[in-house]
DNA sequence: CATATTTATTTCAGTCAGTAAAATATTTAC
DNA sequence: GTAAATATTTTACTGACTGAAATAAATATG
């Protein structure tokens, strides 16, 4: 057997086991016992095992929900399994330059409540950090009645580079100092157990629990925000990358030498498509004091301001060119194109789809799939949530294998 | 326990343990069943079970080689395992444009003999193909006057699209037809098992094996040819995307809408690297009789043609560029760039290394070391060697498992 | 030189996850 | 009501792995 003291990730075989049924109820929503041994590949009895346990767990519960109609011959019906949402609370917190939103969400990643919590600081420490995500989550809590410690799990999503499995944040914009470890400071300034991560991994999350990468092993989220994000599945896990900080897709370089970015390199893809750069372009062509945000510039597009639609227009074709070597280089089962619908338009237009389909190298097998998902403000929060759930499902598993041993 | 009729590759459990260890004496060269525990992390019991498997079916042997000067105290001491070079033949072929190399290695990857075979045409229909692969392997092994009947595996490398799990062929530039299943063909006329893989996926598995990928878990291989490859390892694994076509590192674009392609699209890093290219932006500053390969090239700008070493400093700039985004994207533990010195010149100078360092993203984390990996002439059969001794070793461990049963 | 000590490896008697097959449960068809 | 069909649970077993004890092979020490 494995060892079961690696790392705070790690499982034995039969914890292992027990999780992979968790999760496959959970991307299929309700599905009977006989289904999920057949999709996992494993006995009936072992599937029976797991799901006694789970459902002694007060994870999952049997539900009267009609067997579905494929089956309508005679036998047993199956009886069919899915979580038990109100077993856990969960939050989900981003934090933003400004603002910090915490979404509270059951085991099901439906959403219970959410909370925005303004910052009068776009830095803090680390213990002025914690403190203030505290002050927030209690926010939030206190708008159902309830409290911080009724939470099973609180996941957080900054920008910056992270080491998730050891809570590691090398560095972030939101915070003062560099190479903080979290994870003595979160066990001291909160009641239940809090992870963090990058917030465009986080976003990936969400889509492979709740969106549309659901039940898919190798796919890419581009996260289109202030800046570009990238969050890398394969094999059914996040790619970090070796020091944790793979999936720069927004400091990818489309042109050699081409516009200064705020990293201070050239040629960038967010130097063309990220919102700074395009107001940038938009003061060159004059209009500069009428500008405020990327919006303001579709409205002059629409309204048949040439210069403001070639801008978008550019801000496309490179973001094009950067979405057809994603493709050439990983050559996913889909790519989803995640943001809200203001930043995105001028992404998604059937020229930057052309852009990608012919930057692609040809092959037989069609195009992975694009997918765009317009999500609203809640999109980062929300993908802290997904995270948070996956975490406290590790443990609540884990904690199953200990009330097993007396 | 897993079911072991899934795929050829896969494994039960045990045999999955006994492979592990057999893996880990080919990369650590000799060892002690006692370090092979600790590395493993398992228990000496498991080791002393596996090896002793390993050294029955004699792909691993004792050595009397003095234990390491390290543990010079008292004590038993450990013996030292390898692998048994003799045990095994296998032949890795690569086949080009107009020739086939062999090569022959023991099951250690010790040359044996090599061979080139030159075709006379540049497709074959599968049929001839695989005769054709006969007829080479043949003399190859007139060469130690020994038969074809002896080869523990063959395995092919070519250029194109492979389906390597299945021995089957989207599209090559070698074979008349597309979507060939080579895995009956193959059966029929080669008395050993025979795989097929695409190249530059198999100098990465060189690397890995052999060459300056031993032991690392993510790393990324580039190899320099007429084109430019690129081999993806992550967790140990090649990466090859979701329908075989990912690692197109040649057509990623560099350059929206810049210098037209072999493949047709435009602005490929290709149309800038490859040799057809540098050849191309010649022949635009006149020099266009004199030129035949790319070492008149290099001659000329030695000599201080200017022109010459424009092109040539051009092509280590998009190169360049290129190479800093695979950094970006994938952060892996090290990048390989593969290939013969004579086409490798230029894209390893320090003006290149600038602009990858300058290409990459700022991080405290010190970047990732690029090596560089000069192969002579049989580079591409020694890669389809080792991906060779790689499937052999998995087939003899199956066949082990095959033996205990009765 | 005999003995104690140290380290490596093997043997042995469990342990535990997973399984096949039998048993049981629950339905429809007739 | 009984037979047939299908789902789930129970039971007895298998086999990979393990810890602990046994054995092996060396050096240190007197």
């Amino acid at each position: 057997m494995l060892k079961s003291k690696d790392s705070p990730n790690s499982l034995d075989q039969r914890n292992a086991t027990r999780l992979r049924v968790l999760e496959h109820i959970r991307t299929r929503g309700s599905i009977s016992r006989t289904d999920i041994a057949s999709a996992l590949q494993t006995s009936p009895a072992t599937v029976t095992a797991a799901t006694a346990d789970l459902i002694a767990a007060g994870l999952v519960k049997e539900t009267e929900g009609e067997t579905s109609a494929k089956s309508a011959k005679r036998g047993r019906p199956r009886v069919l399994l899915q979580l038990d949402g109100r077993s856990h609370l969960v939050a989900g917190l981003k934090v933003a330059r400004h603002v910090i939103s915490v979404l509270l969400v059951d085991f099901e990643g439906n959403e219970v409540t959410s909370h925005m919590h303004q910052l009068k600081d776009v830095q803090m420490t680390p213990v002025a950090f914690v403190a203030t995500v505290r002050l927030a989550l209690e926010e939030a809590c206190d708008r159902i009645n309830g409290s911080i410690q009724q939470l099973a799990g609180v996941s957080i999503g900054i920008a910056g580079l992270v080491d998730a499995k050891r809570n590691f944040v090398h560095w972030s914009s939101s915070i003062t100092d560099r190479n903080v470890d979290f994870s003595y400071l979160f066990s001291e300034g909160l009641p239940c157990p809090t992870f963090v991560e990058n917030d465009a991994n986080l976003v990936a999350k969400a889509e492979q629990l709740f969106g549309q990468g659901k039940g898919l092993k190798n796919f890419l989220v581009v996260t289109i925000e202030h800046g570009v994000g990238l969050g890398i599945v394969l094999d059914g896990k996040l790619y970090r990358g070796e020091r944790g900080c793979g999936a720069e897709f927004g400091h990818a370089k489309v042109q050699l030498d081409g516009a200064l970015c705020q990293c201070g390199q050239r040629g960038c893809l967010e130097a063309y498509v990220g919102d700074y750069a395009l107001l940038r372009e938009m003061t060159v062509t004059g209009h500069s004091s009428e500008m405020a945000n990327v919006s303001d510039i579709h409205v002059q597009a629409n309204s048949g301001d040439q210069r403001a639609a070639s801008v978008l227009a550019r801000a496309g074709q490179m973001f094009g060119l950067g979405v057809s070597n994603l493709i050439n280089l990983f050559d996913p089962e889909c790519i989803i194109l995640s943001g809200a619908q203001m930043s995105m338009e001028h992404l998604c237009s059937e020229d930057v789809m052309n852009r990608i389909k012919n930057g692609v190298v040809n092959v037989d097998a069609p195009l992975p799939e694009i997918k765009i998902h317009q999500w609203g403000d809640l999109m980062w929060s929300k993908g802290a949530a997904a995270y948070g759930i996956e975490q406290v499902s590790i443990l609540k598993v884990q904690e199953l294998a200990v009330q097993h041993a007396p």
